[in-house]
DNA sequence: ATTATCTATAGATCTATAGATAATGC
DNA sequence: ATTATCTATAGATCTATAGATAATGC
């Protein structure tokens, strides 16, 4: 069945559409929950041709990660170099951005934060990318606050370091509210947030 | 084997046992990802004899959830009554608490977070678990902001809704970071977020 | 010639049940 | 008599491989 489309179907296009399927199934059931034959089915191939593709499950779902990565990135329209030429205001309102960019998809949401939470330890195979997301949302926050530190828009007193973890932690936790219930508004949430930051934070002038 | 001491224990000895290593496999595989037999395995009995005393996987989940949240009351060190009975600064002390507790309690808090996570569709066993939980956290806090409103110590323009939420988004996601790297200071972060969004909403007088 | 797919299957799970045996509590 | 446990097993997965067949790209 299905012979007649099969034909048209390129290699390339097969494999983006395994891996928009694959991401949805990861993100609802989790590396552990998904099974290859379940998601091969809804591409509508194989097990076997499935596996074509991704030498292993463990290789779908790093695919999985690195394009959801790359979306991020292009979705985030800002060129890489100056995501680490910011400083606090402009992080927070690129974080704004992000945040109301993951409202309109939630899977993506999802599939970071079970990740996450799978992934915490050093054996699962998302535990690098796991790591390496935090890091790198750190290193950018962190050099932001420092940079507005050393331009004297934020007090010296400021503790980097932990206005860092609040900001990731806020976005993060308020993501994890909004999951179990759809009502929560993020974006409003974080925005609110943010100005209680930068407040908090400024220089009194 | 071990039939020397499998004598002596009685069928509640043996059930806490059972609780007690089901929540450490839980919490490092998740529901999906843990399996009864190895449980078992741990325990030091069949599978089988695991499942004299829970019916099935489902039943043994819950029953690690409940025990979890009977502890949890425990540790509170607090009535039951009073829970509903408090300000802002007695909610954010209490939490301040709670956060000192669950950092000393790493299994606790990757259970809590990893069960979150997967149960965020309706037909997880724990789905009800996750989302009664949320709910009596957001009562309890939002009751204590409105509190406060109430008695003119917080501001009339504040919203409880918000703020409660960006409490538990603190709390919640400088967990999630903690559980990545332990090197993040959960309690002195969320004393430092405390102190902010108290000075942040008291009326200024 | 290479790439994409299939069927068939090995081998390792996993949950849950049936039915037997031993220990405990009255 | 009841409670706790065991062995054995059914039936349903799951991942990954072997080897065959069809389609595509030069």
């Amino acid at each position: 069945m299905a012979s007649t489309d099969s034909a048209e179907r390129s290699g390339k296009l097969s494999r983006a559409r395994i891996l928009e399927i694959a991401l949805d199934h990861f993100a609802i059931h989790g590396y552990r929950g998904s099974s290859l034959a379940r998601i091969a089915a809804e591409v509508g191939i194989s097990q076997a041709g499935l596996l074509h593709h991704f030498p292993n499950k463990a290789a779908l779902l790093q695919a999985v990660l690195v394009q959801r990565d790359v979306r991020d990135l292009e979705e985030a329209e800002t060129d890489p170099e100056r995501l680490t030429d910011m400083d606090l205001d402009e992080v927070l309102a690129f974080l704004v951005r992000i945040v109301r960019h993951n409202a309109e998809n939630r899977n993506l949401v999802q599939l970071a934060h079970l990740t996450a939470a799978e992934a915490a330890g050093a054996d699962h195979p998302a535990h690098a990318w796991v790591v390496g997301r935090l890091e790198f949302l750190r290193s950018m926050v962190e050099a932001a606050v420092t940079r507005s530190i050393d331009a004297g828009t934020v007090r010296a007193d400021v503790d980097a370091r932990t206005v860092t973890n609040l900001v990731i932690a806020a976005s993060e936790g308020l993501e994890n509210q909004w999951l179990l219930d759809g009502g929560v508004d993020i974006v409003g949430s974080f925005a609110s947030f943010a100005d209680g930051l930068r407040r908090a934070v400024a220089t009194t002038d």
